[in-house]
DNA sequence: AGCAAGATCGGT
DNA sequence: CCGATCTTGCTG
């Protein structure tokens, strides 16, 4: 299979460009050994406007890696229980993130989580081979839909209607 | 220090 | 629809 691994700067595009654009790449776990998933939902959150976004907050010690630049790695738990696998997008100082919400063969962004491993070790680190975690592009161009994001109803009108998440067709 | 809510999921 | 389960940020 002819795949490249996406450089730490792809991620420095608004996410708005690389939430939609992650549909169909690889996400890919290296412990003892590497597996690849093809990626098949996604969603953007964007900027302290975004009242769906942490980043609504401002900077706390949990948001402040979304002002890192693009590349880093953003996890955090939700319900006490499941935790979540955000990529960090954009130019630093600039709060955004992706959230992958679902990997072939496994529907749900808590679910992948807990099938590969990832927990709040991985939090701000760089995706990289070094870290385990990265993201290859499989050269194939598939098409999405967008929708609505979920379990944001706190949101108010303007941005739980946004429509940010990407799924695979 | 206490509290309410949460980017979910599986079972009624 | 409801509970699990615990971190977080806000209030006082």
């Amino acid at each position: 299979m002819n795949t490249k691994v996406l450089s730490a700067d792809y991620f420095l595009q608004d996410v708005l460009e690389i939430a939609p654009s992650l549909i169909g790449k690889y996400l890919v776990v290296e412990n003892k050994q590497k597996s690849k998933y093809l990626i098949t939902e996604t969603e953007a959150y964007r900027g302290e406007e975004d009242l769906a976004c942490h980043a609504s907050k401002g900077r706390t010690p949990r948001t402040e890696v979304m002002y890192k630049e693009g590349g880093h790695i953003y996890i955090y738990l939700i319900y006490g229980m499941y935790w979540m696998l955000n990529i960090v997008t954009g130019e630093r100082d600039n709060p955004q993130a992706v959230l992958i919400r679902g990997i072939e063969g496994f529907n749900g962004p808590g679910k992948l989580t807990k099938a590969l491993g990832i927990d709040k070790t991985f939090n701000a680190k760089l995706l990289s081979k070094k870290t385990g975690l990265w993201i290859e592009d499989s050269g194939k161009v598939y098409n999405f839909d967008s929708s609505k994001r979920k379990g944001i109803d706190y949101a108010g009108d303007t941005w739980k209607n946004k429509l940010w998440r990407y799924t695979i067709q």
